[in-house]
DNA sequence: TGTAGTATATCGTAATACAACCTATATAAA
DNA sequence: TTTATATAGGTTGTATTACGATATACTACA
């Protein structure tokens, strides 16, 4: 993983969201789809999406239906609710202000001394 | 809090070592900075802000020194070193390659359609 | 007297991402 | 044959984090 897991820390739940917004999809094709669009530097692990899928479903953002495969292991897929994209348009609005807030803090060092009583 | 705690991890030591590279402050002092910075947005509480200057301090970032104040209680004063300088353009590069991406998963939705096999 | 502000500090808690581990099957390489 | 990788789902324990609550101690004001 090439960003802090910390960075990482409320953007997860609104990047497997998004994920779906786009289409239904199972849990193992997200993860590949979020290392690839990250060009390798994202890499999801089980560990991380399956039990936040789980709790999705549980907040009704998601529904679920499993798929058989043949010769392969089924597979279980996801479906965005009306809720789920409500959540996604709130987050989107919170990251825009959250990420202008941090490039003023991180970069604009000229306030900092301007604001100085 | 307007923004999510989630949200806020990974950047709090950054904005604190920020705050000090435009000068030697006390504690107390950033605290009120970064709310009157971010229009009462960010309050980061002392229950946050304290054990981050002691932990900074145990990595070197800061080095930091009493004066005493009359009729007031004492202040301890944090100064950065260089390897908080360093530690801050680390910081930097890596929310700016970070904010980047999750500009692109968050609200660019034609790739993830464009992408997708 | 009560409350708010200044200033430092510690402790317990909830939430999070992840490594490690497990079950299967299939295919490819050593 | 054995090993490794890929597919596909899952659980559990752990470290890190921000924060509320709490404590101490002094000043200022109603």
């Amino acid at each position: 993983m090439n960003y802090s897991k910390e960075l990482l820390k409320g953007t997860t739940n609104t990047m497997i969201l998004t994920s779906l917004n786009s289409g239904d999809k199972y849990g193992y094709q997200i993860i590949k789809q979020i290392k690839q669009l990250s060009d390798n530097s994202l890499k999801l692990g089980e560990g991380t999406i399956y039990p936040i899928l789980h709790k999705l479903e549980r907040g009704r953002m998601l529904e679920s239906y499993w798929i058989e495969q043949e010769n392969l292991p089924k597979r279980k897929y996801y479906h965005i609710t009306e809720k789920g994209k409500r959540k996604i348009k709130e987050a989107r609005e919170e990251w825009k202000k959250f990420s202008t807030l941090i490039d003023k803090l991180f970069f604009n060092t000229k306030s900092f001394i301007l604001n100085e009583k």
